[in-house]
DNA sequence: TTGTTTCCCATGATGACCCATGATATCCCA
DNA sequence: TGGGATATCATGGGTCATCATGGGAAACAA
């Protein structure tokens, strides 16, 4: 059980399956180049990403080359020859786009990614663990709002479990 | 290094991560031409492409000397003494074409080709893994927005793997 | 020959790659 | 604890390779 804690900790444990952590902002210059946060771009290896379009929210998942992996097994919950599945397998292995990081940390994504998310202006990246994801600040400070007022409907259930620290903290 | 930390063994699936991934756009000129996406054709040997009909969609698989192999393989799950088998694998290579593509990165197809897929205006590239295939943008457009209701029809299951946080905000 | 297909060249456009510079954060040492 | 040295990062821009595209010439078939 003390294993278990590493949540609090100010220095992530590496070996732990939770690589991409944190929330960071960025932008589109003027020649449609992407900042990937140092934070991230040192978890990632041979200085490429991998990118797929969310299925059903304006965000794009990026990750390493585990990405497709980690989406695949997400089907895992499905019926092994359930017809659905077999499509989204294809979409996946098909839609996930491997993408070169220049010596400065940027990259520049095809039009069909960037219109997925809807980026333009200010830009939102978010660890989600295995993977992160990309999308405008607009729709990510959205998300967090929601995921906040979620915590905080369930704050005493989430108190009990895992979070004594959670106690004293509100958004403003 | 890296090869020591493939601890779990349900994430073996691809030893050798898909080499045909991503979705490009294309088109036929005016003298019939299509032009193969170079991140595709940089994983072709030779200048040469084969292609081979989908046997139940309007698309045309396309790959390296291995697409033969790679179709073949896909008959494993009928009994191998079945008839059917053996007319598949006699369908599957003999339909196999080879074709050129010039140093523009250029190939035209075969009319009989072109008409499996009613090739015409904008086309699509979609990886495939081993293989990718080529079809109408419309075509592929449609398979995509299908993949992406079933990830929606599948949303609950997939979540809980896939999707930290939020559930649905299923609004007012 | 005449129409059709393949091959190759020319050109403009796009994107990848690299460099420079200023800003920021980090570290070290007095 | 302050200040300087150093490393990292953000940002803009220039250069060059690659690519997209149209079209001509050659090879081929009828």
């Amino acid at each position: 059980m003390n294993a278990a804690t590493d949540n609090q900790a100010s220095q992530e444990v590496q070996a732990s399956p939770a690589r991409f952590t944190g929330r960071y902002a960025g932008k589109i210059d003027a020649k449609g180049r992407i900042v990937v946060p140092p934070e991230f771009r040192q978890r990632l290896q041979n200085n490429e990403i991998f990118v797929f379009p969310h299925f059903d929210e304006p965000l794009l998942q990026c990750g390493d080359d585990q990405l497709v992996n980690d989406l695949l097994s997400a089907l895992g919950g499905l019926d092994e020859f359930d017809e659905d599945r077999a499509i989204l397998e294809e979409e996946i292995t098909g839609g996930v786009m491997r993408l070169g990081i220049d010596d400065t940390g940027r990259t520049s994504l095809p039009k069909s990614l960037g219109e997925h998310a809807a980026l333009e202006g200010a830009l939102g990246f978010a660890g989600r663990g295995q993977h992160f994801v990309l999308g405008t600040a607009a729709y990510l400070d959205q998300r967090r709002d929601i995921a906040r007022a979620a915590a905080t409907k369930h704050r005493e259930t989430l108190r009990a479990r895992m979070l004594p620290s959670v106690r004293s903290r509100r958004s403003s």
